[in-house]
DNA sequence: AATGAATGAGGTTTCATTCAT
DNA sequence: TATGAATGAAACCTCATTCAT
């Protein structure tokens, strides 16, 4: 019983077999290897290897997919017209990083926390803290946030989204993390404190 | 009987193994073997299973380890008399852990980003967060912390101080990430604000 | 339509394939696989399959080029009118394959000790040894040859031809070679001679 | 069903598995992989890349081997008080060498001429040609041999006799081709002519 | 208590050949 | 006649774990 062909376009089938790999990474990402990725797309083993040279090319895919992913959802904030209101802006940012996170499930380890991480670090100009970074200082500019280390900060409030993510992923209220979340924001950043 | 045997204390025999382990994946988490282990041990291979029943038991043990070890370094704060400062106290916690994570190098991941990790999870009442929330609550009941969520925050700021390690062993210096990690943890935990 | 359909003559496309085989089997035999073909040919992967059923039969058809070129450069040596000189006319004999072999690189074993070797044997009729049997026989019955075995000395001259052109290949001075095989053809084959 | 473990010293298992691969390499060189030879052997497939990092060097010591043989059976044929028959001498050799080759089977071109034999050529001091040329050398020293080039005139009667061999294996009567190897040999050192 | 040879499931990667277009 | 995406049978190699001694 041969499987019959199914002769595709290359970048519907690379799609394809992101999104296998996507899908079982989430559930288990131990565990899944490319045999269960080419199942799950509906493809032989050796077409894999036509479009990813190692296991590793793949995460990488995936990987800069997600990243386009979130940079689409959540889009440059500015763009506006009256004075922005910083905090606000933040706190969208907050929400939609942590929707995001949730929504990655085991993506997340097996992408930054992996061997493949340690092996193919992600470039820096990819990832929430520059971003962040790039937001606290425009409202330091506006005088919407204190004289806070920008870069130093942003990376310890992206992480500490992270942690919110992850305590809501666990079973914390939702409503709870983000509001504790906003408070640490809140006052990490408030030009109404100066110690 | 090619090499001599070498009759050891369990006891003893045990923390070589452990001691092996923990050397060899400082510097470079994966790539490490059972192999590996017991060659830098100076024991046969099978000698590691009547130490460890798998690989995920050592790396559990090895876990447990390292938090008593930063338990004994960084004992409980208070035992004092006078009001006790707490923000310093805290100051004091977040360098004992900057310094221990620093020291942690390859370890770090193994033990908490690892498929490992995911299949044997930290104990709740182990971990840093446990510890600093209790700080914040009883600074909030000295009236030293304003009225945030402890555990919330707890597990946040503990979030912000790895990832202040993190920035240091990437070369940012010690001096600004200390700093800044004081202020955030100033901010955020200050009760002459209320937003 | 991505790449224009090169329509060629048959016999120029199948031309285009064998070349390209031969230029890359010279320079690595091992290593040399059909697509590696088709792209020093500019053609697609399944074109070759329109002329050659296997990669065997590929090999095979250039066995069978290269003798075609060998017999075609080194004609049969007669034709002559005057009494043959038919030591010299083995000396050419040999110089002609020397040089051939020399500039046959990498296709040597490729073609003759390689498994596809060992499954298609050479058909009799083809190769140097038959060829140098009926030089032998003719030149003992113009009484320019020893009593010696015809088919065997020739197998076996032929053989100590082809070392000698390792041999020059290996870096022994091409003029040391010649004169070594020459001494050694002249001594084999010479009438002068009976132990 | 398990397969009980066969606990062999090391160097059994290693003798078992050359002899088990060189057992099928002679058969059929092609086609022999790393579990069809613990397969002959009884062992399992890891227990191969025990003794044998890659099958290059499974091929390696099994060439070694046969060279030890070799060595062993024909052993330096001098030592002797009497003036030397070296003609006969040489002629023992041949005889040995044929006997052996012919033994060898698949073995040869698995072992000379295959891509492993091009990767990792023969050491020099190994093989034939250097004992050869060292009888001619001594023969010569001897009045024995006429004035020809020993190192070229070794490799090319060594050929000759390698050539004989496979005439020989492929049916020819052993006698005949004995008396043809003989006959050139002589003719191509006798000191009796001189061209 | 200790040893280290043996196991074998598991995973990766290659490439001749097929076949839908 | 030509294309090139797809196939899947090999083959290789690793390493946690077992077990006979």
């Amino acid at each position: 019983m041969r499987t019959p062909r199914r002769r595709l376009d290359p970048a519907d089938r690379r799609r394809e077999l992101l999104a296998a790999a996507e899908r079982l990474i989430r559930r288990r990402a131990d565990q899944v290897r490319v045999e269960d990725v080419v199942a799950e797309a509906g493809a032989a083993k050796g077409t894999f290897y036509l479009y990813f040279a190692t296991w590793d090319d793949l995460l990488e895919a995936l990987r800069n997919e997600l990243f386009d992913r979130f940079e689409a959802q959540a889009p440059e904030p500015v763009e506006s017209l009256d004075p922005i209101d910083w905090p606000a802006t933040l706190r969208g940012m907050a929400r939609a990083y942590i929707a995001f996170n949730l929504e990655m499930e085991g993506l997340h380890d097996a992408l930054f926390h992996s061997d493949f991480a340690r092996n193919r670090p992600v470039p820096r100009h990819r990832g929430g803290p520059a971003r962040l970074a790039a937001m606290i200082r425009a409202g330091q500019e506006a005088g919407a946030f204190g004289p806070v280390a920008p870069d130093l900060t942003a990376r310890m409030i992206f992480a500490a989204m992270h942690e919110a993510a992850d305590a809501a992923r666990e079973g914390e209220d939702l409503r709870d993390v983000t509001a504790a979340l906003d408070t640490l924001m809140n006052r990490a950043l408030t030009p109404e404190f100066a110690p």
